[in-house]
DNA sequence: CATGGGTGTCATAAA
DNA sequence: ATTTTATGACACCCA
């Protein structure tokens, strides 16, 4: 309940500062608690807030309980939501991207776990609330002034079939990843049950929730329309022109899927996207290069670098689960990639019933002459791509590490090169070229991978890839962004790249080889491997990502602070079992932090590029804040797990009495394999007992486990100084034979048991049970301080990426007025030159000031006094409809 | 000496 | 009923 009225209270902060910021979601931040079935499973609670939580929610969900305990209180949130569907409503057309994301989740969600999502699923997230809106809002524009233009659209098209094609590919190879993706469905059902989204979506799976959105969006353009005709009564033949449009758009894409009827109403739909794609590419790729120069730059050790680590991370695990085969077949497919520069669209984005056609085109511009190119390959191929993409990337990464950066950077910057130019070279080409593409996807990757993970996040990374987008599409193409990318954005790459850390940090804390040793012989393995494999995806996933050397650097110090802090958080009830829980769990908490830095710094490189308000600095500052603090994390444990030896006096007392050496030996074991770095000392003298403890250890041991880990690493210089040497003196002067950190780690059976070995006095017992009650309170202080500091943080985040959304919105609303300004002009002056030209019955010329001209439904017009509003017998409506039609 | 941050501990509530 | 966890509050230490 604590957490809730915490979360509550937060919530409602963030609702004010939401609301004061001109009724931007507020969901943001909050959404990755809403319904994280899987990413909760895996990973932990993604903010350090609630590892109780979280537990509860696993409980609920191991219930059967579709919804997230807290999205009750998150209802006002959802509230805030719609009321940020109004501001949205203002310059555009809003389709709620979170319904699109979902739809689009489930479709790729089922077959794709991590990397497959890629900028498809990105794109697909931002095109599928754009797609509509825009299709129909490139309408009223075309009407208009015909001022926008369709890239985005193309290429928001593109990625939602790519993405579900790519969706269907990778279910047939990847189980495991179905079943996590299962997860991240029903955590995506789930959150779309809780903001209100209508069931249908999910529960008709793909295209309805296109469908409702282009429905709505087209409710509301005619709405618009409207209120312009209200206003400005437009012309017959302009109405026409609007309508015939539509109907040609419709008519143009006959064969396709409902969805792409919708969302395309132009032309040829392949070229369209290639198009639109290379205009993406065009535009995005410099800046997501910039980006990613950004976020490594800043990766050093700042919250950029633990989100850069996270999608880092999740690409290698990307990589690690594709095997270098698989790379091999990569390279292969080159060719076939590069093809896909050229039309990159076609392969990512096609949809997965046009694929093979988009496969076979591909092959008649004769790029293609591999046998990837066959149609029934070509899914595959694709799939693999993106699959391994990442993971090539990543191996790239992983190999040389120090080249990651340079590398990305090349690969991306040929890959635009490729993309754009069209020049492909030779031997690196298909790497390029897969690069280039991949790199498009850099973006949505990190986020992908994430999504693929599961849960909400999917919707967090989709999102998030779609405002970054965006947010470069504003900067060099308007309004076409628009509000489309909105504060959720933000809030969930923040929410998302959080539960990447955890992910990711995990995957690092994770497993050394004792662990996995020490996890099958206790039985955890199953599941911790469950957790290493979604681990490891991340991982290569996230190393994929371009991780400059800095971002490197960051990730490795915060493996370790997660190691070491994992083992606090590492506390988390359920998770705490298999090490890589507890870590994530951790760093979920520890990350969350970093994690919304991260997202943050995503983020933050478009928005605050896009935002001028000097943002950036705030957040960058905030960023380096929290990297400093990371840092300081890590040298804390660090310190405490070099200096920090337990006094061996403690040790080699219960050694010998306690009966079970099983307790002792897998407690340090468990505290070992959870602090691999710092507690190496200790794990010298626990190290022998590796292969006697695992038998007895419990999910309570595990969390002692856990506990004792980042107790001992964050806490040893502390302990040392004070608590440890507190409680020891206490220890020492009771003469009780064992050590404090068996008192406090063990479980509470197997602590009982070592009391019952002993003859204890009375005092020695109350002595024993104060030291373990005070030993595990300092742990829960500590992670109840990070985690309140990491809360802090991700407010912070929030409220900047709030600030940026705001200004955004701002400059749309600006933008927005302006084009009705001139639209407004432009009218006045239509109608003037229509009232030129006509008579009234007296011949004389008619005021336009005076008069409306009135269409009525048979196409007939009529002009109406304005001040009377009757309609004044037409003297010329054939007249008028001639010059209209002109 | 005052101040802020970090830490441990206690008390309490909740799970 | 017991144990564990989370958290606010307090005190202490240190820079």
């Amino acid at each position: 309940m604590l957490y809730l009225k915490k979360y509550l209270t937060e919530g409602l902060i963030q609702m004010a500062i939401l609301l004061s910021l001109c009724g931007v979601r507020v969901d943001m931040g909050l959404e990755p608690y809403l319904a994280p079935p899987w990413h909760d499973m895996i990973l932990g609670p993604t903010s350090l807030l609630t590892q109780t939580q979280f537990h509860n929610l696993r409980n609920r969900m191991e219930d059967g309980q579709a919804l997230h305990p807290k999205s009750v209180d998150l209802d006002g949130f959802f509230t805030t939501r719609r009321l940020l569907g109004l501001v949205r409503s203002l310059n555009r057309l809003q389709v709620p991207h979170s319904e699109v994301e979902t739809w689009l989740v489930q479709r790729d969600t089922d077959p794709l776990p991590l990397g497959c999502t890629d900028l498809s699923l990105e794109r697909a997230a931002a095109g599928g609330e754009r797609e509509p809106v825009e299709s129909r809002a490139v309408v009223l524009h075309e009407e208009e002034e015909e001022e926008e233009e369709d890239h985005e659209e193309g290429t928001h098209h593109v990625p939602i079939h790519h993405s579900g094609a790519v969706e269907e590919e990778e279910e047939e190879e990847e189980e495991k990843e179905d079943v996590d993706d299962d997860d991240d469905d029903e955590g995506h059902l789930r959150r779309t049950e809780g903001r209100g989204i209508p069931g249908g979506l999910y529960s008709h799976a793909n295209r309805e929730p296109t469908q409702n959105e282009a429905d709505q969006t087209s409710s509301s353009i005619q709405e618009c329309l409207r209120l312009l005709e209200e206003t400005f009564p437009l012309t017959e033949e302009q109405l026409h022109d609007v309508e015939g449009r539509r109907e040609d758009l419709a008519h143009q894409s006959p064969g396709r899927e409902p969805l792409l009827s919708q969302i395309n109403h132009h032309g040829n739909p392949l070229l369209e996207m290639e198009l639109d794609w290379q205009d993406l590419l065009a535009i995005m790729e410099p800046e997501n290069t910039e980006v990613d120069m950004t976020q490594h730059s800043r990766a050093t050790g700042t919250l950029q670098g633990v989100g850069c680590e996270d999608l880092n991370q999740n690409y290698n695990n990307h990589g690690r689960r594709v095997t270098e085969a698989d790379q091999e077949v990569l390279l292969m497919d080159a060719p076939w990639q590069h093809s896909l520069l050229r039309s990159p669209a076609l392969l990512a984005l096609t949809p997965s019933a046009e694929l093979d056609d988009h496969s076979s085109a591909v092959n008649t511009r004769g790029t293609l002459t591999s046998s990837n190119v066959n149609p029934s390959q070509g899914l595959p191929n694709h799939t693999h791509l993106l699959a391994k993409d990442p993971s090539e990337d990543f191996g790239m990464g992983l190999n040389t590490e120090d080249g990651t950066t340079t590398f990305n950077m090349n690969l991306l910057t040929q890959g635009l090169d490729d993309t754009i130019g069209g020049g492909p070279c030779p031997s690196s080409e298909s790497r390029l070229s897969f690069d280039a593409t991949f790199h498009s996807r850099d973006l949505p990757l990190s986020r992908l991978s994430p999504s693929s993970e599961g849960n909400g996040m999917t919707e967090d990374l989709l999102t998030s890839p779609s405002s970054v987008f965006l947010v470069d599409e504003e900067e060099n193409i308007a309004n076409e962004d628009g509000l489309l990318s909105p504060l959720s954005d933000f809030l969930e790459d923040a929410a998302i790249l959080d539960d990447m850390r955890l992910l990711d940090l995990a995957l690092e804390d994770g497993f050394s080889p004792e662990m996995a040793t020490r996890l099958e012989e206790e039985g955890f393995l199953d599941s911790r491997m469950a957790e290493q494999e979604t681990v490891g995806k991340d991982e290569d996933s996230n190393s994929v990502t371009p991780a400059t050397e800095d971002q490197g650097q960051s990730t490795i110090h915060l493996k370790d602070e997660e190691e070491e802090e994992g083992s606090d958080s590492g506390l988390s009830l359920d998770f705490s079992h298999s090490p890589a829980s507890q870590s994530a769990s951790e760093a979920s908490s520890y990350s969350s932090s970093s994690s919304s830095s991260c997202a943050s710094a995503v983020e933050s490189p478009f928005s605050e590029e896009e935002d001028e308000e000097g943002e950036e600095d705030s957040v960058g500052s905030e960023m380096e804040m929290e990297v400093t603090i990371k840092q300081e994390d890590l040298e804390e444990e660090e310190m405490g797990a070099v200096g920090g030896g337990y006094p061996e006096d403690f040790k080699n007392p219960f050694l010998p009495t306690f009966g079970d050496h099983k307790l002792y030996n897998g407690f340090s074991l468990e505290n070992i394999g959870h602090d691999h770095t710092y507690n190496q000392p200790l794990s010298s003298d626990s190290s022998p007992s590796l292969g006697k403890m695992p038998t007895k250890h419990t999910k309570s041991s595990s969390r002692h486990d856990n506990a004792k880990p980042y107790h001992r690493s964050s806490s040893r210089r502390i302990t040392e100084s004070r608590m440890w040497s507190r409680d020891e003196r206490r220890a020492r002067v009771g003469k009780l034979p064992f050590s404090n950190e068996l008192i406090v780690n063990l479980p509470v059976e197997e602590f009982n048991d070592l009391l019952a070995n002993y003859q204890l006095s009375e005092e020695q017992l109350i002595l024993v049970r104060d030291i373990r009650r005070r030993g595990k309170n300092k742990i829960a202080a500590q992670n109840c301080r990070k985690r309140r500091l990491d809360v802090l943080l991700e407010l912070k985040d929030n409220v900047s990426g709030l600030r940026r959304y705001r200004s955004r919105l701002l400059r749309e609303k600006q933008e927005a007025m302006r084009n009705l300004q001139e639209m407004k002009h432009q009218l006045s002056t239509l109608y003037q030159d229509v009232f030129s030209t006509l008579r009234d019955n007296e011949g004389m010329p008619l005021d336009s000031m005076e008069h409306l001209l009135q269409f009525e439904s048979n196409g007939s017009v009529t002009i109406a006094s304005r001040q009377q509003g009757a309609a004044l017998p037409r003297t010329k409506p054939s007249k008028k409809q001639r010059d209209k039609k002109k």
